[in-house]
DNA sequence: CTATGGCACGGATT
DNA sequence: AATCCGTGCCATAG
């Protein structure tokens, strides 16, 4: 499970923390949950109702409120974004779980055994007839994520063979297809990956493998600010890459042998839940967008309504602590009706806004700042800063980014830039690329052009050949 | 001499 | 108050 995000613990749910925390707004879904379960297991005052489901399209409900989406005035298509909460606790695409849950035993094991030859089948004519039973031995030890379980060590002294040979048949099981399989560990699978890509001449961004080795754990963490002092790198950076690593890299090679082949798979979505879900109604140009708040419990959370009426005939010792559960409880709620008050506001505008860069890409990001969004709707500067925070968002394509990329400034112009480099016909230097952003209306330095370029992990101009691949 | 990358400053953002 | 980011200046490599 190295890719579950494992979040610092939570404070306890006390009444101090509560009053100083009034909106829940800077948490994740994650988190989020994490403070409700706990709420819920220590606060009888607390309830959660059953979770309802709108008969038509079985999306699920809050309360008794009306399906937003089936009762959005009809379908008309005004561009205007349907926003809701929308409850669940089936958000779980960390792989593992889902794949269980959907292959049964037997499709499993075939499965596996399936990829053993597969891979085998791949790799034979480059395999020298006296490795075949290293790679067959490996091959055999993989296990459902494509890893293997046994060390090379292992290998090595059953076949009496040096431990190179057996590591020189390793790399070559890695470069088959699902790549990266038969990897030791899932940071293996990964760095082979980033190899693979790179003799492929794909964009990587710099520092990706350093990343990798040097900080699987802070990765997981999130731990950007840190993983960034350690390979000399600004955060920003830092999560553009895990966010590279997100899309186009697979820790757990096996994982993507259901899908397409490389390259095309579905985006992985192992290490981060969305907070928010963008959608789309239709496919006309003009749909609306179906924007869905997630709230990380099914049902609606709620003070149990008999709790108050029990209080006034508790038990004397008691009455002191039901009075102050009934506090809390009434507390917890209303923090969280707050959240997703703001949320809601906020998403509405900012969809608004954005509508452009939601359905035509990077590009058409409008640059705006949190502090004018704080403006428009009247909330205080922080306020925009917390709702924005350690939020993702899943886009119509299914990609998941963090919400904070919607204020980054810069994204337009560096997805201008490599428009540019790529139907360039002769490498343009920094200047010219300069003069051509200007034309183009973005008021932009040379000099960071230069740097705009760099972080895309484009070399300088007299570096680059006539063609040269950048990453779509 | 030209193109690039390092350093540092100031303004913006968080 | 701390941090990030864009920019100008300058040294250096080619």
């Amino acid at each position: 499970m190295l890719f579950q995000t494992q979040k610092t613990a939570l404070k306890p749910l006390t009444t101090a923390h509560l009053a100083q925390t009034m909106t829940l707004l800077e948490y994740s879904n994650d988190e989020l949950r994490q403070e409700i379960e706990s709420a819920l297991a220590n606060n009888p005052a607390l309830e959660l109702s059953d979770e309802k489901r709108c008969p038509t399209c079985n999306r699920r409900l809050i309360g008794n409120q009306r399906c937003p989406v089936c009762s959005s005035p009809n379908h008309v298509h005004d561009e205007e974004p349907i926003i809701f909460i929308s409850p669940r606790t089936d958000f779980t695409p960390k792989g593992k779980e889902i794949y269980q849950d959907e292959i049964d035993p037997e499709e499993w094991t075939a499965s596996i055994e399936d990829l053993a030859t597969f891979v085998l089948r791949q790799i034979a004519p480059e395999l020298a007839p006296e490795d075949r039973k290293i790679a067959a031995h490996l091959l055999s030890a993989l296990d459902e994520d494509g890893l293997l379980t046994i060390t090379l060590v292992e290998v090595a002294k059953y076949h009496h063979v040096p431990l190179s040979r057996v590591k020189q048949v390793q790399e070559l099981i890695q470069r088959a297809d699902p790549i990266g399989v038969g990897s030791l560990s899932p940071s293996e699978a990964l760095l082979i990956q980033v190899k693979i890509l790179e003799e492929n001449s794909h964009y990587v961004p710099p520092k990706t493998a350093d990343a990798i080795m040097e900080g699987m754990d802070l990765l997981c963490k999130r731990g950007f600010t840190e993983l960034g002092k350690k390979i000399n790198k600004s955060t920003k950076e830092v999560s553009r890459i895990v966010d590279f690593i997100g899309k186009n890299l697979n820790p757990y090679p096996a994982r993507a042998y259901w899908g397409d082949s490389y390259g095309n798979q579905e985006p992985n979505q192992y290490y981060e839940e969305s907070d928010i879900i963008i959608s789309l109604l239709d496919d006309s140009p003009d749909t609306p967008l179906v924007v869905e708040i997630v709230a990380p419990y099914a049902g609606a959370l709620r003070v149990n309504p008999l709790f108050q009426k029990a209080i006034s005939d508790a038990p004397g010792e008691k009455s002191e602590q039901w009075e102050s559960d009934f506090y809390q409880a009434t507390l917890l709620v209303k923090c969280i009706q707050q959240r997703n008050n703001t949320m809601v506001r906020l998403m509405n505008h900012l969809v608004t806004i954005q509508r452009k860069y939601i359905l035509g890409g990077n590009a058409y990001l409008v640059p705006i700042t949190r502090s004018q969004i704080a403006k428009d709707l009247n909330l205080h500067e922080s306020t925009i800063s917390r709702a924005v925070a350690g939020k993702a968002v899943q886009l119509p394509n299914k990609r998941i980014i963090p919400l904070s990329n919607w204020f980054d400034r810069s994204l337009q112009i560096r997805t201008e830039i490599i428009q540019l480099v790529s139907e360039e016909k002769e490498p343009l230097n920094d200047t010219q690329l300069t003069e051509i952003l200007i034309e183009k209306g973005y008021q932009v330095a040379r000099r960071t052009v230069a740097k705009y370029r760099d972080l895309e992990g484009i070399p300088p101009s007299r570096l680059r050949n006539s063609r040269q691949i950048v990453s779509a």
